[in-house]
DNA sequence: GAATTGACGTTACATTATAACATTACAAAA
DNA sequence: TTTTGTAATGTTATAATGTAACGTCAATTC
């Protein structure tokens, strides 16, 4: 179904990217293990980096991983300051900052919220799918998608930095 | 170049979709005979709908049409208040909302803020793509990439009420 | 151990958006 | 033509979201 268009030099052997990186609940998908694969991915990340996940910022990425849904800023701010009084705004910011930067977590534009990523060991691109009903999110990373809307920015000489691709509708369990 | 899937049961004769509905300024695109045309355009759709165009949102239209790139909603009524001396946050927001719904405009989700519609006399979907470094806007109407998406989403049972698409990158104007 | 840097604390404030209720303008019904 | 219902706007207040600026502390390195 995929067409390879003739502009790459050598053909290459293409491992086919996973497109789901984070599916519906519905599909069999044990929302538990996210969490804590999540959290161990941000470990060995930040030690392949050499950054530092500090326990202000683990424990704002397990916040947003309590929830298998967008969540504000300030709902984490409200959690985090149950064990840790004297949390302020910037606190919750700064953390979030620091989780997106490294991929660790998705801002939804459209909903003031964030997200835990669900390939956050690399770099990717997102297209979102949010349940109107549910609240459920799933995550895409699909190369046929980046790849049409590369090709149509560029026919208009518009090169691409950053894709925010958020579809909102009704999820298959929420339509049943 | 526009390919006809044989999804269709009868072939029939069809307008091809002008794709962008909105271009970047360089493309010798006359900026002053948008603000121009939207504002008859909504006159006239808000005449055929029954409904009521009344100054003040006729002057908010004016207002983001002022400008060829997104605007805020507090500098709307900024201007607003130059005229308009009781003008309140309620008064823009209620009046963008209107203009919103019936398609007018068009809100810009990764940047709060609020765009002319370059197409405002029929119901479309958009995709924008946003210069980072003039900030300037071009929206299309791309059925591939509709299409795209309501096929990459149905195979996930998902059903699209209405897609976010903001692309961020350099215009060709601004890559020179 | 001094200097540098990054993380976090703290205060204050900026920006974005809405709730709630009062008033006015308009159009349809009586 | 009054009445009356509804949509639009006025008005006040506040909620929700996000950042600037500066101080402190702890780790790293020079």
């Amino acid at each position: 179904m995929q067409v390879i268009l003739g502009i790459h030099p050598e053909p290459t052997i293409t491992m086919p990217k996973k497109r789901v990186l984070m599916p519906f609940k519905d599909s069999g998908h044990e929302h538990q293990h996210c969490q804590h694969d999540a959290m161990q991915t941000a470990e060995r990340v930040c030690a392949e980096r050499g950054l530092r996940l500090t326990p202000l910022r683990r424990q704002v990425l397990q916040l947003v991983w309590d929830s298998h849904e967008p969540v504000k800023a300030y709902d984490v701010l409200a959690r985090l300051q149950e064990t840790h009084a004297n949390a302020a705004p910037p606190t919750v910011y700064r953390a979030l900052e620091f989780l997106q930067e490294q991929g660790f977590v998705h801002r939804i534009q459209s909903m003031n919220a964030y997200l835990g990523c669900g390939a956050a060991s690399e770099s990717h691109d997102s297209q979102f799918l949010i349940c109107r009903d549910c609240g459920e999110v799933a995550e895409l990373d699909d190369a046929e998608i980046s790849d049409l809307l590369s090709r149509k920015a560029r026919t208009l000489g518009f090169h691409i930095d950053n894709e925010t691709i958020e579809i909102r509708g009704r999820c298959a369990s929420c339509r049943h």
